[in-house]
DNA sequence: TGGGGTGATATTTTT
DNA sequence: TATCACCCCA
């Protein structure tokens, strides 16, 4: 790829007489335009680089934008210039307009498990026992805030008891949000909208702080973060966005492709520029990709080129089972990558679901070759790091009731669940959070001596180190708690195998390790500052460079941003892709975008694989193949597969059902 | 407190 | 069919 931008980047780059949209299609370099635009902004434009925010939707985006930029500029030209995910950027101004919000220095950010756990409590104490459906309900919390709905006006769309059940947990859950001085994810985006919407005069000193806003993968964004850029961008109207309509794939967590329409209608000077040239896959790849996509009804038109010349046939491979493929494309690859002497990491297996890693995994294995699985379990779910991010949390915020639950007898304390069950009661009816709760007089009626004892050593202990943290090196305080509780000989008692209590060990002094790193950089930042910065940077994003030589195993989902030479997109069946919810619920196109985004991964070969039959929920069942398979040119497919004859004979005994159509398919000229 | 038995439940998941 | 959360019991 050549360092000069194209005529449509450098008009992107360069227009900054009122609101732009760039469509910026698969490949086409919208990363190169946003960070070009903030460089020249800055070196031909004067504009100072704190007053420039950069807006993305995950830390992997903003860190590549950061680096890339200092790339271009240096590091010390760009000091001041935001580049954050949405979420940080809610964060900051949160923590600069705590009182406005009612909140308290050191406040908790509540992660998804902290959330379900307090809702899970919520609907136990409201409703008898309806825990089971708690998933649900945090599902709904959080499509609301997504979608800017407070409580009240939850209350008011209700159409039933239930409806109106839910709205109470909204509303009860919110309320126990604060009584916690804790916000979750959601609030990070919610609560800057609600108090810019407010307090005109905090909107306008964030607005004079921000003079040029651009946002990456626009038509991602949901109602609130849609509502925050309007209210950021003001009259001034500076604003890039940067996305395209056909990647949107987030729509069932609230994305709202139709704010790249909304733009349109809300800043009528909207200009829009379209990126149509691909700097990544082969005209071939393009051409299934363009037709696919022409499916799909479009506001915008695009139309993807590339000059990367025409390329390899797009390979249809037909297998008996789901066993059969993971063989075949294993094979394959296998025999691909050594014929081309190719790495490992140019290849890339693509899915709908996660189940459908498994055959693949297996076979990988069995071949000792190595791959990669995306989407395993966060480092933040592990026990240890739970447990000893909630002694943090408690430092910084001692109503972080989640927290304290946790942990007040993790190592024991003998503080069981009958003298928590009171301290709950109690606190419950005095609308205190428990840590307040155990310094009250009237608790000690209410349980033995020898417990108020105990929850008073802890509480005061509590205050203590919280002291410490304070006072002294966060980070020495912290490794004194880790020491002070005998983290380390708490988990060999409770681990019987040594070898898993030395591995939880090391990911809690890996968690240090990183608070201390981040310390440095930050020097001035308390305790609570880096926890809060701590919960919202996953930390396996790191093994990004440190992946190594692997073939990559993801879900299409997972996929999007991404490219690799070589793409095997598999199961390309009815009810897999597009999958059967979506059937049912006639939301295809969305089905069809992420075929779209899984091809257009692809740089040089792009393979498919589609089964006659798949194991389902312990029978197996037949399958037809995609439709999304009919709706590429035909002329580009090569179909193969051995699984043919042995379909033979089956046919017979079916009576030449949907497999008519099969053989139909790979016959050419059919 | 953990392990085993039981029953429900089976897309996608940036923060 | 496989998994996972949950409950009960020792």
């Amino acid at each position: 790829m050549s360092n000069q931008l194209n005529p449509a980047q450098k008009a992107a780059v360069r227009y900054l007489d009122g609101p732009l949209l760039v469509l910026a299609g698969a490949g086409s370099g919208k990363t190169r335009v946003i960070t070009q635009k903030i460089a020249y902004l800055i070196s031909e434009c004067d504009v100072a680089p704190r007053h420039i925010a950069a807006v993305t939707f995950t830390n992997k985006a903003s860190r590549e934008m950061k680096q890339r930029v200092s790339q271009l500029l240096g590091k010390k030209n760009m000091k001041g210039l935001r580049v954050s995910t949405f979420h940080t950027l809610g964060l900051d101004i949160i923590r600069q307009e705590l009182n406005a919000l009612g909140l308290k220095t050191g406040f908790s950010i509540y992660d998804s498990a902290d959330s379900l756990a307090l809702i899970k409590e919520l609907m136990r104490k409201a409703f008898g026992d309806h825990g089971d459906q708690a998933d649900q309900m945090q599902w709904r919390i959080s499509g609301w805030k997504n979608a800017f709905i407070i409580p009240e006006q939850a209350t008011g769309l209700a159409e039933d008891a239930q409806g109106h059940a839910s709205a109470r947990v909204y509303e009860a859950y919110n309320h126990h949000l604060r009584t916690y001085n804790a916000v979750d994810f959601d609030d990070l985006i919610m609560l800057p909208v609600m108090l810019f919407r407010d307090h005109a005069e905090v909107l306008e000193k964030w607005q004079a702080r921000i003079h040029y806003l651009l946002v990456d993968e626009y038509q991602d964004t949901n109602a609130t973060q849609y509502e925050l850029v309007k209210q950021l961008v003001g009259i001034r109207s500076a604003l890039t966005a940067v996305g395209d309509d056909d990647q949107s794939i987030y729509s069932w967590r609230g994305a709202n492709p139709e704010n790249l329409a909304l733009l349109n209608e809300d800043f009528p000077q909207l200009k829009v520029i379209k990126l149509e040239q691909n700097y990544r896959s082969s005209g071939r790849i393009l051409k299934a990709a363009n037709a696919l996509i022409g499916n799909n009804p479009h506001i915008f038109e695009k139309r993807l080129w590339s000059d990367l010349g025409y390329g390899d046939p797009i390979r249809v491979i037909r297998c008996k089972d789901d066993e059969q493929e993971a063989e075949q494309v294993v094979h394959e690859l296998m025999h691909h990558r050594f014929r081309n002497n190719n790495k490992h990491k140019d290849y890339a297996i693509l899915y709908r679901g996660n189940h459908q890693s498994r055959q693949f995994e297996r076979l990988l294995r069995q071949h000792q070759i190595p791959y990669y699985l995306s989407g395993g379990t966060s480092f933040f779910a592990y026990t240890e790091i739970k447990d000893i991010m909630a002694y943090l949390r408690l430092l910084s915020n001692p109503d972080d009731n989640n927290a304290f639950v946790r942990i007040v007898n993790t190592p024991r304390r003998e503080i069981g669940p009958g003298t928590l069950e009171k301290l709950a009661n109690y606190s419950d009816q005095r609308e205190n959070s428990l840590f307040t709760s155990c310094f009250e007089i009237g608790l000690q009626h209410h349980m033995s001596d020898r417990a108020y004892q105990n929850l008073n050593t802890f509480a005061n202990w509590v205050i203590s180190m919280a002291h410490q943290a304070e006072n002294s090196n966060p980070i020495e305080a912290v490794k004194n708690l880790i020491n002070d509780i005998r983290y380390e000989t708490w988990l060999i008692d409770s681990c019987k195998d040594e070898i898993i209590a030395t591995r939880k060990m090391d990911n809690v002094k890996e968690l240090t390790t990183w608070l201390e790193r981040m310390h440095k950089k930050a020097p001035e930042a308390t305790l609570a500052d880096l926890v809060s910065k701590l919960i919202l940077l996953d930390i396996l994003d790191r093994d990004d460079e440190e992946k190594g030589d692997c073939v990559s195993l993801m879900t299409l989902h997972a996929a999007k941003g991404l490219e690799f030479p070589h793409v095997y997109l598999v199961g390309m069946e009815e009810e897999l892709l597009p999958h059967r919810n979506s059937i049912e619920q006639e939301t295809i196109d969305e089905e069809r975008r992420l075929a779209y985004v899984g091809i257009t991964r692809a740089q040089q070969t792009l393979t498919l694989s589609l089964t006659a039959q798949r194991k389902r929920y312990g029978d197996t069942t037949d399958c037809e193949p995609s439709r999304f398979l009919q709706e590429l040119p035909q002329e580009d497919l090569q179909w193969t597969g051995t699984g043919i004859e042995v379909n033979k004979e089956e046919q017979h005994e079916r009576g030449m059902s949907h497999l008519a159509t099969l053989r139909g398919m790979l016959t050419p000229e059919g």
